[in-house]
DNA sequence: TTGAAAGCGCTACCAT
DNA sequence: ATGGTAGCGCTTTCAA
C-alpha cells in the first residue's frame, strides 16, 4: 500500500504539504494541489486510517453494541443507524453482546482500543460502570437512563394502546407477559399496560417472561397455556415470544382470534408472516436507529443537543389475531 | 488512559522490558516482571490496540460481511463466527452489504484501512477485483470460489434431498424456485433439485426469485400462485421465501400439506413457528460460522489448510408443510 | 506557501 | 536481563 511519503516523492514535495492537502488544511498552492492529486490517484493513494487514528486518539468507526443480533428487530435497528453513518462518512462496526455482560464488556474494549469516536448501545446494561468512563460520546438506543443520551420508543404509550385494542376488541380475560424487568423499555410497556387495564377495570393475569429471545420463547408459550388455560387475550412482550404463542396456540387448538387475541411488540418483518398474521405494536425501528446516528452525530461535531432523549410514536398495526372492533379511534 | 511509558516510570524499568513483559518475548526477570504486573494492574494499563497494529500492520480485528443482516440466516452464521474467535481471542467487526456493491466494497475498504488480520466474507461478489488484492487472508463464507477457502453446505446435496422428500411425498406439478443466479450455492441447490426432478420423471416448473431479501418475498409468493395455480409443491429458495408462500397460499385457500407441500431452505428460527410449520433443508449456519472462523484462524497462524473447501451436510427437517410420507431413508 | 522535525504508543533491533 | 532508539504512517507546530 503506497504511503503519504510515496505521494510526496511521486509529487515533489514533502510529506507536510501532502498531509495539508489531504485534510484541506492550511495554504496549498493549486497547481501543487494538482500535483498532489495526480500522485494519489496514479499511486491509489488511501491515508491509513490507523495511523491518522493512532494521532488523533479518534478514528472514523462508531461501534454499536447489540443485545442479540438473532432478534430481528435489532438488525433492524442496525440498518438505520448504518445508513446515516454511511451518509455522513462514518464506518460503522457492530459487536453483538449475546445477551451476555462479559461480552459486551469485551465490545466495549474493543471499541476503545481501536478508538471509535463514538458509540450507540442498545444494550442491556447501561448502567455498567463500563458507559460512565468513556471518552467518546455515546447514545442508548432502545434503552434509557439519566445519564446519557437515547433514543427509544414510546413504550408506555405502546402497552397502553396494546391493552385498549385488546379490551375494544372483547377480550376479557387478559394475559400480561412482562419482558425482562431490567429493560427500562419493557417496564415501560409493562405499565401502561396495567395503567390501562385497571381503568377499564379488566381482569388480568401477570406472567414474567425472563428474555425476547428465541431459544425460550417456546418454553414461555407453553407455560402460558398451562397457567392461563382459560386466556382469551395476550399482550406479548415481544413478536418473537407472541411468534412462539400463537404456534402454541394452534397446538392447543385455540382459534384465533375468535378464541384468542394476541397483541405483539416491535413489527418485526416476519410478523406479517404468520399464520394468523400478528397483530402488534409497531416500533419505527429504523428510524430509531436514524435518530440515534442523528444524535451521536451531533456530539461528535460538539453541536448542543436540544434533546437529550428522543421518543418515537409507536403504532397500532391490525392484522388477523386480533377481532374487528367496533371502537373509533 | 495509561500508556506504556507511565507503566514503566512506576515499575522503574524501560519501555522495552514493559513491551517484552506483556507480549512474552524476550528475557525479563522473574522479579522484574512482578513489578511490572504490579504498576500494570495500578494503572490499569490495556496496550493500545492501535499503536500495536500501526506497528505490527496487523490488529487482532477479524472483519465479517454479511449480505443482508435481515435475513435470520446469516446471524446465525455471525454468531458462529463469533464465538470461535472469541474463543481465540479474536475480535470480531461486522459488517452489513445490504446487497449493495459499493457498501460492500465501502467495508472491504474500511477493513483494509483498520489493519483487520483476516476477513469472512458471506457476500455477494466474491469474484470481485477487491478480494484479489488483499494483504490478509480470507474465507468465503455461504460462498465459495477456485481462489479462495471456502465453508459452505452441499446445495446439490439440498436440492436433490428437497425435490426427493416432495416427491416421495406425493407431489407431482412441482415448482422450482431459483435464487438469485449470482450465487454458487443457489445455482447448486437448483442443480440438485433439477437433476432429482429429472431422473424421478416429474414434471415441474421452474421461477426465478432474483433476491432472498423480505421486502420481495412477497412479491414472489404473488407471482407463483399467479403463474402456476395448479402447483401442488414448491421448492422454496430459502425460508424467508417460504415463509411468504406459506401466507400467501392460506390467503388464495390452500390447504397445507394436503393440497400443497412446501419446503424451504435454511432452518432459520422462524421456521418452526409458521403454520404450518415449515419443512425445509437445514443448513447447520452456526457450525459454518465456526468452521469459517477456524479455517480463518489456521492461515493467520500459518499453518497449512489440508482441505480448502469445506462441504458441511444438510438435512432434511420434517415439519408440517410436507405431508407423512411413505418413504424410507 | 512550503518543509523539517517531533511525537502519537508501541515493538524490535542492537548494545550493554 | 535490560535499555536506548529507530520507525510504523500520519498530523501539526514552527521556521523559513
Amino acid at each position: 500500500m503506497a504511503t503519504i511519503k510515496d505521494v510526496a516523492k511521486k509529487a515533489g514535495v514533502s510529506v507536510a504539504t501532502v498531509s495539508r492537502a489531504i485534510n484541506d488544511k492550511g495554504y496549498v498552492h493549486e497547481d501543487t494541489r494538482k500535483l498532489i492529486d495526480e500522485a494519489i490517484r496514479e499511486l491509489n493513494y488511501k491515508p491509513n486510517e490507523v495511523a491518522r487514528s493512532l494521532f488523533n486518539k479518534k478514528s472514523r468507526l462508531i461501534g454499536l453494541i447489540l443485545p442479540d443480533i438473532r432478534n430481528p428487530f435489532f438488525p433492524e435497528l442496525a440498518r438505520g443507524v448504518e445508513d446515516e453513518m454511511q451518509a455522513h462518512g462514518f464506518r460503522l462496526i457492530i459487536g453483538n453482546a449475546d445477551e451476555q455482560l462479559d461480552k459486551e464488556i469485551d465490545y466495549i474494549e474493543t471499541f476503545k482500543l481501536n478508538n471509535v469516536i463514538g458509540l450507540i448501545s442498545a444494550s442491556t446494561n447501561a448502567v455498567l460502570s463500563q458507559y460512565k468512563s468513556l471518552s467518546f460520546p455515546l447514545v442508548l438506543l432502545d434503552r434509557t437512563s439519566e445519564e446519557h443520551p437515547s433514543v427509544h420508543a414510546d413504550g408506555y404509550a405502546g402497552g397502553r394502546l396494546a391493552a385498549r385494542e385488546l379490551v375494544n376488541r372483547g377480550s376479557s380475560r387478559i394475559t400480561l407477559l412482562k419482558g425482562p424487568v431490567e429493560f427500562q423499555t419493557a417496564r415501560d410497556r409493562f405499565k401502561g399496560a396495567v395503567d390501562e387495564l385497571y381503568s377499564a377495570n379488566v381482569e388480568f393475569d401477570v406472567m414474567t417472561t425472563a428474555s425476547f429471545a428465541f431459544q425460550e420463547a417456546e418454553y414461555w408459550a407453553k407455560e402460558l397455556f398451562e397457567k392461563y388455560p382459560d386466556t382469551d387475550g395476550v399482550i406479548a412482550s415481544n413478536d418473537v415470544v407472541a411468534a412462539a404463542i400463537i404456534h402454541e396456540a394452534h397446538r392447543v387448538g385455540k382459534k384465533m382470534p375468535e378464541e384468542l387475541q394476541i397483541i405483539g411488540f416491535d413489527d418485526i418483518p416476519f410478523s406479517q408472516f404468520l399464520y394468523p398474521a400478528l397483530s402488534t405494536i409497531r416500533q419505527p425501528a429504523y428510524d430509531m436507529g436514524r435518530e440515534a446516528a442523528k444524535l451521536l452525530i451531533k456530539q461528535i461535531n460538539g453541536e448542543k443537543l436540544e434533546s437529550k432523549r428522543i421518543q418515537l410514536p409507536v403504532q397500532f398495526i391490525e392484522r388477523q389475531t386480533t377481532r374487528k372492533g367496533d371502537h373509533h379511534d
